[in-house]
DNA sequence: CCTGAAACCTGTCTGC
DNA sequence: TGCAGACAGGTTTCAG
């Protein structure tokens, strides 16, 4: 479900709410409750549930994939969506949403749930985020993510393009929606190699990242199926999920293939494949 | 270093 | 209608 734009666009609605969504932030969390222990990854989930009572959710942002609370005394608390999970905050008094697996109580009456229908979802409270992020490459939307930055990552790497575009440790936050919207937008096939691509090629593909992420964060993400009422890019996906259908550019039926186990959309006029 | 397969899970949709 | 199979926005681990 989620990737960059979607995890940056429920960070910001608990950050400062909107959308429906109450902010949490400055809220006091009075218990925790684990109700499916795999969602844990750090520490053991008693631990986990005894080590919240009392701490401040002081700020909550987002690296690469991954929600970041930031909590009082130095303490973090990480959460990954991965494939179906979903925060929603409602009232202590109210019935869990279907697949309720682990929950905050704050002070205030209200409740924070993770949701989770395929279970995939991770959570980790720790002192030491950087053992968790430390991995993840650059932020695609950071000033400091420049042409050059993304030529360097790519750098002698024979992987197929679509490939290290998935690879957190490349760049963080891209997935298979938007790293497909991405390619076609530069106009380059998914298997392409990347040491194979050109500067103004690199350069092309780093304005459609930053392009089709930022959009996406306009729209409120992808998906349409969450605590804000977002997912209006949905209706503005060039290739993604319309394989058989008609490329909005020119006109040619958009293919599908499996690139790195994943659904890989294209055009195959727009994103010449390659001669190899 | 690179690729592919399998595993972790549940829900939904398609085709016979 | 029923049922098998494919598929899903992610990541990790392992084999070759």
């Amino acid at each position: 479900m989620p990737e960059l734009p979607e995890v940056e666009v429920i960070a910001r609605a608990l950050r400062q709410g909107g959308r429906g969504a109450s902010a949490i932030r400055g809220a006091r969390v009075r218990a925790a409750r684990v109700l499916w222990p795999r969602t844990v990854a750090e520490p053991t989930p008693a631990a986990f549930q005894s080590l919240w009572p009392g701490r401040t959710i002081v700020d909550v942002g987002r690296r690469g994939k991954f929600l970041r609370l930031y909590l009082d005394d130095g303490w973090h608390a990480l959460v990954h969506l991965r494939m179906s999970g979903d925060l929603v905050v409602q009232p202590t008094g109210i019935a869990l949403p279907r697949h309720a697996r682990l929950y905050l109580d704050l002070d205030d009456g209200r409740r924070l749930v993770f949701n989770d229908p395929r279970k995939f979802g991770r959570w980790w409270l720790t002192r030491d985020p950087a053992a968790v992020l430390g991995h993840l490459g650059p932020e695609p939307l950071d000033p400091a993510f420049t042409p050059a930055v993304l030529a360097q990552r790519l750098r002698g790497r024979r992987a197929r393009i679509k490939a290290l575009l998935l690879d957190q440790r490349v760049l963080a936050g891209v997935g298979n929606i938007y790293a497909d919207e991405a390619l076609h937008r530069a106009g380059l096939h998914p298997l392409r190699r990347a040491a194979s691509l050109t500067a103004a090629e690199i350069t092309a593909l780093w304005r459609a990242l930053r392009a089709v992420l930022q959009e996406g964060i306009a729209r409120n993400g992808t998906s349409i199926d969450w605590m804000y009422q977002g997912g209006a890019y949905q209706q503005h996906l060039r290739v993604y999920g319309r394989h058989g259908q008609v490329c909005y550019t020119c006109g040619e039926r958009i293919q599908r293939l499996r690139v790195a186990q994943r659904s890989t959309h294209f055009c195959p006029r727009c994103q010449p494949r390659p001669a190899e």
